[in-house]
DNA sequence: CGCCAATTTGAGGTAACTCAACTCCTGTGG
DNA sequence: CCACAGGAGTTGAGTTACCTCAAATTGGCG
């Protein structure tokens, strides 16, 4: 990431869905060559988003969404005691900001994990776009949908499972995305710490750490801090599923 | 399904969002006489879900959305393994189905917890009418917007509050939307089990039963098995801030 | 009127939490 | 190059909020 001493630089002028790697994991998927097109010229600028920086913040209006293009983000909401939650992790391809749509203002932060870019979608256009592009509206729709099922999930995880299973299903869900975007399943770099992975599961950092500790006892990972190895996936599978499915 | 012994009545004639009373907190929000004209047009059928039916199941191929009429729906996701978590609990004026338009497969079951009427929106036509209304289109966005937030909620709840918490949380978030629909917050009657409610808390239902004793013991609610009234608001609503609040 | 599901309440168990000490990395400056 | 600081992670010991199992009670509905 071309790094000056602030390490922030725009690139207006390469920005183009119809040329980026991740236009079948993003927003642009199964469009035509003209749509792409249209869409080059409203996603317009990129932003880069250093470590640990705010990419928005809750209360913040709402004007655009953002796209991943590198790089790795949290979101937490707060309530008003200052207890927070973070309520996901953001890979390339997937999009930020959409909780903004229903008032106007961000309702949760959303920070960057590493050094990121992201790709700047101002909604305006994206809706008047999407009025003119039923392949758009189709899309827009399905990523908005499927976030809320994505959340259904982690009501599930939250509301139901036990450690274990939690953070097996994380793992999992982590190493499918990855395998998505071409990296191995079996090897990985979180990019956040025990205590994020904490939030988002409900668990306090310590058992998190315990949790890891028990896989790799278990001869189901290899963990040396952040750096982790999948030995055995299917042992999280069954954890996930229910060992009574064993049965 | 014009049904006489059961009760179960449909009256497509009579479908009309430009009549109906719940226009202001249902999708037609804001939309003008016009525009609410082509609504009815196209949400032209009505469905009776008796108690304890389901109005779709996981898995049901995904055509419309559904406007709740009257009546109370739950909506619940299950692994595998036969656990399963509600989601939510959907009264007048509130959609379902949005869960199905990423996969045009529906992915939860929503059921009635009461005899209820709803709405038929088909998807696609849904989807061509808000191409030409940017109001329809906009007001679609911002209640699927507000479902990804609400979830947020939820996560924020399951996975950092105390027993006592989330049951005020949740008897607030009740009463608020009852009192929008022009019923009394102080009195209410409960429209699910105990263990349903546990379900959505992430709790059991004798936890549920004895927070509710709790609840009445502290004088600030009087239960009645699900008669309810909230005698305290302001003690749930320190609950809910946290009492770290109150320093 | 009696059945059955829902709810309440009690007693004991346990998964996860809290608090605390220690170790391991990473980065910084002498 | 090494010393050192500080954040992140690990591990142990004791506590607790919620769970599990079980029994008693209530209330709605045929």
């Amino acid at each position: 990431m071309n790094n000056t001493s602030s390490g922030i630089r725009l690139e207006p002028f390469k920005v183009a869905c119809s040329s980026c790697n991740l236009r079948e994991l993003c927003l642009p998927v199964g469009m035509s060559n003209d749509q792409l097109e249209r869409l080059d010229t409203m996603v317009a600028t990129r932003r880069a988003v250093p470590r640990g920086e705010t990419l928005f913040r809750a209360g913040d209006p709402f004007l655009s969404l953002y796209a991943v293009r590198t790089g790795f983000f949290k979101t937490c909401v707060s309530s008003e005691d200052g207890r927070d939650q973070v309520t996901g992790f953001q890979m390339a391809g997937e999009l930020l900001g959409l909780d903004g749509i229903g008032t106007d203002r961000h309702t949760c932060d959303s920070v960057a994990l590493e050094d990121s870019q992201v790709c700047v979608i101002p909604f305006q256009q994206l809706e008047d776009l999407s009025r003119e592009f039923s392949d758009l509206q189709r899309q827009l729709h399905k990523i908005m949908s499927r976030e809320i099922v994505r959340d259904h999930g982690v009501m599930l995880l939250l509301g139901s499972m036990r450690a274990e299973e939690r953070l097996a299903a994380f793992l999992l869900n982590l190493t499918q995305r990855l395998q998505t975007r071409g990296f191995s399943p079996h090897s990985l770099i979180l990019r956040m710490t025990r205590e994020e992975i904490g939030s988002y599961l409900g668990l306090k950092l310590e058992t998190v750490s315990r949790t890891f500790s028990k896989f790799q006892d278990d001869g189901i990972l290899e963990v040396k801090q952040r750096q982790i190895r999948v030995l055995d996936p299917q042992a999280l599978q069954k954890l996930v599923n229910g060992s009574s499915a064993a049965c």
